[in-house]
DNA sequence: ACCTGAACACCGTTCAAGT
DNA sequence: ACCTGAACACCGTTCAAGT
C-alpha cells in the first residue's frame, strides 16, 4: 500500500473520465436536477456545473434555455408515444390521455412549458397523431377533431399544471386553505362558493380527472363543428 | 428670465414629486412596463426604476414576485368581475367566460400564472361566484358544477396561454410552419396529421373559441358527476 | 467543429442602518 | 412603519481565443 496516495493522482484512469459531453448527456443531467431539484434549478450553468464545464459549453447542443426545455418534454414523452392501446376507441383515448397527463402530472412545470411553447417534438407528435386516429375510429369528422385535439390535449394539460403534484404542493394547499377561508369569510358576498365549498376541493384527483375526460370527450361528441 | 438656470433647483415643486411608494402606484408601473415591454420585464428591480427607488423598498407593499403577479391579474379582472350580463344563464356563462379569455388573451403572460398558482383575488372569486351561480341556473349539481367550474376555468386560460396574442406570437409562427414542415414531410408517420393538417391551424380564434366553450357546456350537461 | 474563460448585463431577496 | 444602500447569490448569453 503506498503511503502517498497523492502520487497517484498522475494517473489518468484513476477515477471514471470526465463524461464526453453530447445532447444526451446534457438532456441526462438536466433530467437528473429536474428530479432532485426541480426545473427551477436546471439552468444552464447548473447542468454545465454537473457536467465539470462551463455554461457555455452547452451552447453547442442546445439553442437556448425554451430549447432545453423542449428536449426534456419530448424525453418524457417517449413512454407515452409508444405505449401499446387496448379496447374501443374510447377506452383507447382515455388510457393514452390519462397516461399523458400522469407525466405532465409528475412533472407539473414541464407541463407548464407544454402551454407556453408548442411541442413540436417525435414523441409529442406521435401522441397527436394517436388522437386524431382514434377520433376518426370514433366517426369524428376531421374538421372537428382539428379543433378537438386542441381542446383535449389543452385541458389535460391545464388540468396536470393546477393539480400536478410537486414542491409546489404545500404552496397550492396554503392557497386552499386561504381559499376556503376567504369563502367562510365572506358567505354573503360568495353565497354559491360558500355552498358548493366543500365540494371545490373534494373527490380524488384519478376521479376528477375521469369525469373531466368524459365531460370532454361527450362535449366533442355532442358538438360538430358547422364551420 | 435667469441666466441661471440651475439656481432654480432648490424650489422644491419644480418638477412633479417623486410619487410616494404605495401598493397602487407599484402595480401602475408594472401594468405600464406589462403593457410596453412584457412580463419578461416586469421585474422588482425594474419596477423600482420606474418608481425611482430600490428594489428592497418594494417589499413593503409586496411579499414577492409571486404575489406581485398575483396582484396584477387580479387588477386586470376587474372589468370582468364587474360587467353586467343578459340572456339566458347559458347565454351569459358564454358572454362572462368570453370576457374573461379576452383579458387573458391579451395577457397571456398573466394567464399562465393563473395556471400556475391558485388566483385567490376579490375579482377572480367574484368571476367563480358568477359561474357557480349560472351553472346553478341551468340545473347543473352541486356536486358537478365544482368539477365543472375547474375544468371550464381551466380549458378557457389553457385555451388564452396556447393562443394568445403577442409578441410571442412571432415565435409561435415559427412553430407553427415548423410543424407544418413536419407534417407534410413525415405524411407516411403521421398519416392522420398530415390529412387533418390545414384543418388544425383553420378558423378564427373567436369561432374556435366559441365552439370549444360550447363543446365543454355540452360535455359538463351530459355529464352528470356519479361520485 | 467543439470547447472554454471571461465578461456583460441582468435577476430576487435579505439585512443592517437610517428616518 | 417605511425606506434605503449595499451585499449575496445567483441567472442567460455572447464572444474571442484556444484545441
Amino acid at each position: 500500500v503506498s503511503a502517498h496516495p497523492e502520487s497517484r493522482s498522475p494517473n489518468r484512469r484513476e477515477r471514471p473520465a470526465k463524461p464526453a459531453l453530447t445532447r444526451e448527456g446534457i438532456i441526462d443531467a438536466a433530467l437528473s436536477i429536474l428530479e432532485d431539484e426541480g426545473l427551477e434549478k436546471v439552468t444552464m450553468r447548473r447542468i454545465a456545473t454537473a457536467l465539470d464545464t462551463g455554461p457555455a459549453s452547452l451552447y453547442v447542443y442546445v439553442r437556448n434555455t425554451a430549447d432545453l426545455h423542449a428536449q426534456i418534454l419530448d424525453e418524457l414523452l417517449d413512454p407515452v408515444a409508444t405505449m401499446s392501446l387496448e379496447g374501443t376507441w374510447r377506452e383507447q383515448l382515455s388510457e393514452l390521455l390519462t397516461r399523458y397527463a400522469r407525466v405532465l402530472f409528475d412533472h407539473p412545470e414541464i407541463a407548464r412549458i407544454t402551454m407556453t411553447t408548442q411541442p413540436v417534438g417525435q414523441n409529442y407528435f406521435a401522441i397527436a397523431e394517436t388522437v386524431l386516429r382514434l377520433l376518426n375510429e370514433g366517426n369524428v369528422s376531421d374538421a372537428t377533431s382539428a379543433w378537438a385535439i386542441d381542446l383535449l390535449l389543452a385541458s389535460v394539460t391545464a388540468s396536470a399544471v393546477a393539480h400536478g403534484a410537486d414542491r409546489e404542493q404545500a404552496d397550492a394547499r396554503n392557497a386552499a386553505l386561504l381559499a376556503a377561508r376567504l369563502s367562510e369569510i365572506d358567505a354573503e358576498k360568495y353565497p354559491r362558493i360558500a355552498t358548493v365549498g366543500s365540494e371545490l376541493l373534494s373527490g380524488e384527483g384519478p376521479d376528477r380527472f375521469a369525469w373531466a375526460l368524459d365531460a370532454l370527450i361527450n362535449g366533442i361528441l355532442a358538438t360538430p363543428r358547422r364551420i
